[in-house]
DNA sequence: CTGTATCCTTAAAGATACTG
DNA sequence: CAGTATCTTTAAGGATACAG
């Protein structure tokens, strides 16, 4: 597999993000993080990944701050730093499309650590609440040349044609 | 690469949604068809992703539902179905998170379609509206065996130590 | 128990030429 | 323009033995 091609053009915070959990592993380890392990045998036990392969997710989820070691150096815990934590939101939301789109059989359920209770479906709305269904996007302040024509590009086709379902 | 090992035994509805949109490429092409592309062309000239690569992509996303071809075989435009759209609040939440724990630069913004308005931070609520900061997962009603043990397993650990942070 | 270090395999990604 | 068909590459993933 040659390396794959580096979205550094187009500045994109999904781009980034899927830089970072976008690998089929470690979107896994971080659920199963939120489960509650915290054990390198653990995590191995539970996902059947080949011990290399762990020990560098562990790694790059620790160096980017998603994972923190604690405990003595030979026996640590890995558990979910605030910047960790904080991907419950995107985690949630795809485990409720996959729940409602994909799932054959009944998985597991979700609820509140703190009350219990279930959770309701995520939903994307303004600052106000009113509701998104549907989003656009717009350059951002520091858009460079590549971003802003991508854009401009995007505006003159949508005034041409029909826009989105 | 060998075949990646299939999670088939823990029933995981974020396993299963992984299986469809987890890998690199088919995310950035759904955020792709949110900003209003549809043509292969354009997904090729925004990725830089090899033809054949974006051919099958584009062959999975349809067999699977997510996006839908439309008018004529010859040059078709690929738009996003309902299961498609759905996908929004997972893109929106990966995005929010990227952008405020990964982005060096500024990236584009995202605004509701409908009013123009800035979105707010995705959050994971209870029904009734109450925040919920941390989760835990129950056995659904299909849980098999492993699963069940699984469930069990960290019932005790978690009673014989103190929880997550 | 938590890793490293090797070796091996292969499937996934790229490049490119060609077709309807 | 929208793919398909090849060919090649290579790095990701698995298995496993070994070390602290």
């Amino acid at each position: 597999m040659p390396p794959r091609t580096r979205l550094d053009g187009l500045n994109c915070s999904l781009a980034q993000a899927l830089d970072v959990v976008g690998d089929w592993w470690t979107l896994l380890i971080v659920r199963d993080a939120f489960a509650g392990l915290s054990r390198f045998g653990e995590f191995q036990a539970s996902l059947g990944i080949a011990r290399n392969i762990l020990a560098d997710r562990l790694a790059t989820l620790t160096r980017q701050g998603i994972l923190a070691r604690q405990g003595t150096a030979a026996r640590p815990r890995y558990v979910l730093t605030r910047k960790g934590r904080e991907l419950m939101p995107a985690l949630v939301a795809l485990m409720q499309w996959g729940d409602k789109w994909q799932s054959a059989n009944r998985p597991p359920v979700l609820l509140s650590t703190e009350s219990g209770e279930a959770l309701a479906p995520v939903r994307v709305v303004t600052p106000a609440g009113k509701a998104v269904n549907l989003v656009r996007f717009s350059p951002g302040p520091g858009a460079n040349s590549r971003t802003r024509r991508f854009f401009e590009q995007r505006a003159k086709d949508r005034s041409r044609q029909s826009s989105l379902p």
